[in-house]
DNA sequence: CTAAAGTATGCACACGTCTGCAGCCCGGCG
DNA sequence: CGCCGGGCTGCAGACGTGTGCATACTTTAG
């Protein structure tokens, strides 16, 4: 037997007996309308039959136009991001696109890789969930002017396009519920700094105890958003002594890592410290305790996301734009009275 | 400000002041040799320096190689997959191969365009872990020629390169595991027929009730590897008034669907009913009850498929191996004593 | 009936990279 | 001194598709 090689559009030009430029045009949405509907027609069956698929190789590099798009995010086995993740394929897809996601760790040499991946593949944007608040990626892509669009995370101007959680309305939510509850000595237990979403939320927590006259000091960072940084992190906390009667945790991995050290002291939650976490990643519900928490529109963040870079790519231009997306507390019981 | 175009081969050529083909070869490992060591790193800076980045597509075109594989999956969202995602990730981007995943949904359509998909993008290699018993995406890969490895569910046929579980082993040591504990009237719930992690789980546990002279009529089938399938499956089995003192569930989502319908007609996991699930997904020994399951290496079935994928693209060529990977029973307090 | 306008298709080249072949230079050997 | 061989580089064509331009054919208007 021999090895069959794959058709191309002279195999099926031939076929049908029209010049392959004829065939081309037929197969191209957009050009369609210039061939004799008839002749299309013949030429949609002979493609069909000789199991014909366009070389999207041979298109690109034609068109300079690759239809991917490429997705950066720091690692696909954090809950967080599938959700995200199938937004964008789902719009991406939708509308022709292939979307290529590389896990990046925040690894600045991992996300420089990545880049130069992408770039290598030509994609025609570009979705980044690893941004720093300084990032030399993004510095990259604009430099290079390639269409991006931030999600989850942004970077320190505000004129980049952005589809983030309104942080601030968050925290304020989740602070309300625990002094409602009657916590006056409420510790945060911080993301990383060089993030948007660590350095906002801290920041959404200092204000928010300094207006309602609290003590803002009850403080520990971490990172990673791991459940090992947060457990290591809420160690810090206890080890200084402190005394405190709720954590809000930057995020919900941080917060397991903050039961587990507090169970590993015998403190229970909620009874001794209530704790609330952040995203609302699967399964929370089942879990004891069942973590109170922020809720994020994952799916629709990275749809609304891939909805705006599509827009982007199509040329449409309009001044940057940051989506805030807003939370929603979710209040089970990991959370009680003082 | 002009729009930049980015620069090909022949401007590091000129850059340098050599032929392009003198770069093309300096810039590809396997022909690096035949370039005098001084010029190629003369070459290597001035790309350094103009920001060169190979153009993939033109390459592929050329080489008809796309370093590029395809992952067929069921949905990215379904916690077992994106650890085994993770898995193919390193090991494919180890070798310079780049990953491109598609969720399916278990539709046959789907899985189609898919398929056109990742012919369009001439993809050196397919992981697929969507496929039915017979599937007629394997079929086409055959047809095609294409190098694929099957991972997680595998074909009729033993002639096919597939990295999967040692279901019998599975279902045994969970069953050996609910008979100690004095369980004798056992349920199964099921999972799709039509893929061989459902059909080969049911038939183990046919052949142990069969063995060990126990009812192996308690059963309910499932559509789709879900909650809400395994509610519902489960709801269907409480109606029949069967009784039961324990389920084996084909996976944990179905075993958590099964708990809900336990619950809602208030039965207490495993006060009245102990159940297993499968896979060990993430979080579950938070979870209340935390499941016992039996845990599958999802990171290493990734890496090992990967692995065989590269040399099948590599043109190692020996016949077809299935892999069975050995779970492990984790028992956590779903089960208990009758 | 003729000219203009419109429609459908063919022609040829370009996109960026790779590679077989040819040719050059240089050192070594007879 | 001439020839050979090996190392290095240039040359040119090909990969499959898309598109501006030319051309042939059809329709319409005057």
């Amino acid at each position: 037997m021999v090895k069959k090689t794959t058709p191309t559009i002279r195999d099926v030009a031939n076929y049908v007996g029209v010049h392959h430029s004829t065939v081309s045009r037929a197969l191209n949405p957009d050009q369609k309308r210039k061939i004799s509907p008839a002749v299309a027609r013949e030429i949609e069956k002979a493609a069909e039959k000789l199991g014909y698929y366009r070389n999207i190789a041979a298109s690109s590099l034609k068109r300079n136009k690759s239809f991917a798009v490429g997705v950066l995010i720091p690692d696909i086995t954090n809950p967080v991001f599938p959700p995200m993740i199938r937004g964008i394929q789902d719009v991406a897809e939708a509308d022709g696109y292939t979307v290529i996601t590389a896990s990046t760790d925040d690894d600045v040499k991992k996300e420089r890789d990545a880049f130069r991946l992408m770039r290598s593949r030509s994609v025609d944007g570009l979705i980044i969930a690893t941004a720093h608040l300084d990032d030399p990626i993004v510095d990259l892509c604009i430099e290079d002017q390639i269409p991006f669009v931030l999600v989850n995370r942004k970077v320190r101007s505000d004129n980049v396009n952005a589809v983030i959680v309104d942080e601030a309305f968050g925290v304020k939510a989740a602070l309300d519920h625990l002094v409602a509850l009657g916590h006056t000595r409420i510790a945060h237990v911080a993301g990383q700094e060089h993030t948007s979403t660590g350095r906002e939320r801290l920041k959404a927590f200092q204000d928010y105890m300094k207006i309602h006259d609290l003590d803002a000091t009850l403080m520990s960072r971490t990172e990673k958003f791991t459940i090992e940084e947060g457990f290591s992190a809420c160690e810090k906390l206890l080890k200084r002594d402190m005394i405190f009667t709720a954590i809000l945790a930057s995020n919900d991995l941080i917060a397991m890592g903050c039961i587990d050290a507090l169970n590993k002291v015998g403190k229970r939650v909620p009874d001794d410290v209530s704790i609330i976490g952040g995203n609302d990643i699967p399964f929370l519900s089942r879990m004891v305790p069942a973590l109170t928490t922020n809720r994020i529109p994952k799916y629709e963040m990275g749809s609304q996301a891939a909805g705006l870079l599509l827009e982007l790519i199509h040329g449409i231009d309009r001044s940057p734009v940051v989506i805030r997306m807003q939370p929603s507390l979710i209040v089970r019981n990991s959370t009680g009275p003082v």
